[in-house]
DNA sequence: GTTTTCATTTATCATTAGATAAATTAAACC
DNA sequence: GGTTTAATTTATCTAATGATAAATGAAAAC
């Protein structure tokens, strides 16, 4: 009760439990964000000043520490105020999907976020593919359909989405992922004004999205009305 | 000399060094791309019906085994004829640009090619960013250069050829290789008619690319020329 | 058909992996 | 201030890891 309730925290040692599990989870994002998820558990240790046995006293193996780290970086760290923004009617379809675009490519272009998400995927977990299915009903879903409203094409009501449509949304947030990829996958420097670069792509992506997509809606209905 | 000079290859054992040599990096490829550049020499011994030892009278290390694996998929993969296509005047670099992009994407959107490119990024390898930097410098620049000279736009020999513009081509880029990515890395099914919608994409791209190269031709040559 | 060659296997080393149990010791409690 | 609690460490197990040396045996050479 003097200067400070918390121990000072210049003698590290020993942490309460909360203080700890945080600790070695942080720890844990950086370190498998750096040497991928084969990382040695002798290592974070090390790193985390601490001895290995102790990893096993919060986290029963590694794999549930795993767990732990995509709940941290993919769970906790999706924006449910984008899924308001994409609903929001006050702004054109156009100016919704630039600021979601915006917010969420800086969101996600980390070394912790992409680095940890390709590893899971390339070791088989259904992590990137889950996160991406929630993108896709949660964003592209109700972006596609007002973009279908604006252009006064069908409702998906009476003509499903298809898979072509969902593909040039895909294109163009494939393309700024492009960037995040380059710098921090492929280890290379993208000295960019991303501001302006990304601006420059919607801004292509707007304009010409209205043709292409009537063209694919005509024959989608074309195929489905047919066979 | 009688029916078959090589022996037949039935009973399996007992390759020439050329044979044994070719099929182990085969092998090596289809396995790292699975398993990851961690993968262990016993079990891709055991997938090859070999011993572990063999492996090494054929490469003294595993380090120098992916370096083969590396030459076999990404430089001998490389079409000079790419290069080519890309200088020839008699189609427009629109279309040089779009027959350039679908075989180059077909080329590389293999399980192989993409997964053991991006676990080679993650490992820290330089080869992604050496691989696409010949991309950069062999097609893309010459693109950029034909797409100034069709938009009546300065000669890159006189206005140097500025990130940004590069950023429009590794946007479509990217965009195109995103459908890859899904499917090897995320191990996603994307059940697309792709050449439909490779088609789409690029020509949204085509579309659009004049007037954005226009306007930051024009802000880069203010920036330059000013400052 | 015997000998030679060399592709392949068996046996083995030193190191490192995730995980567990028991011993220690800093801090909270009365 | 002695006792209790529990955060942390030391010691250790078992199974793999890349790599090497010596033994084997099928095919080529003569």
């Amino acid at each position: 009760m003097s200067q400070s309730d918390k121990p000072l925290r210049a003698t590290k040692h020993r942490l309460t439990p909360a203080e700890r599990e945080r600790q070695i989870i942080d720890g844990a994002i950086a370190f498998f964000a750096e040497v991928g998820l084969d990382g040695q558990t002798r290592e974070l240790a090390h790193r985390l000043g601490i001895t290995q046995p102790l990893l096993y006293r919060y986290f029963p193996s590694k794999e549930l520490l795993l767990e732990r780290v995509y709940d941290a970086v993919y769970v906790k760290r999706w924006k449910p105020e984008w899924e308001v923004l994409i609903a929001d009617r006050s702004l054109s379809i156009g100016e919704r999907f630039r600021r979601f675009e915006k917010d969420y490519q800086r969101t996600i272009m980390t070394y912790d976020w992409l680095r940890i998400f390709f590893s899971a995927g390339l070791k088989g977990t259904d992590l990137p593919a889950r996160y991406l299915q929630r993108v896709r009903s949660q964003i592209f879903t109700p972006v596609l359909a007002e973009l279908r409203r604006e252009l006064g094409l069908l409702s998906p009501d009476l003509l499903p989405l298809c898979a072509e449509e969902f593909e040039l949304i895909f294109g163009i947030h494939g393309a700024l992922l492009y960037v995040g990829i380059r710098r921090f996958i492929y280890n290379m420097d993208v000295s960019i004004d991303q501001e302006l670069v990304f601006d420059a792509e919607i801004d292509a992506f707007l304009a010409g999205v209205g043709p292409v997509m009537r063209r694919l809606v005509a024959e989608h209905q074309a195929r489905t009305g047919k066979s």
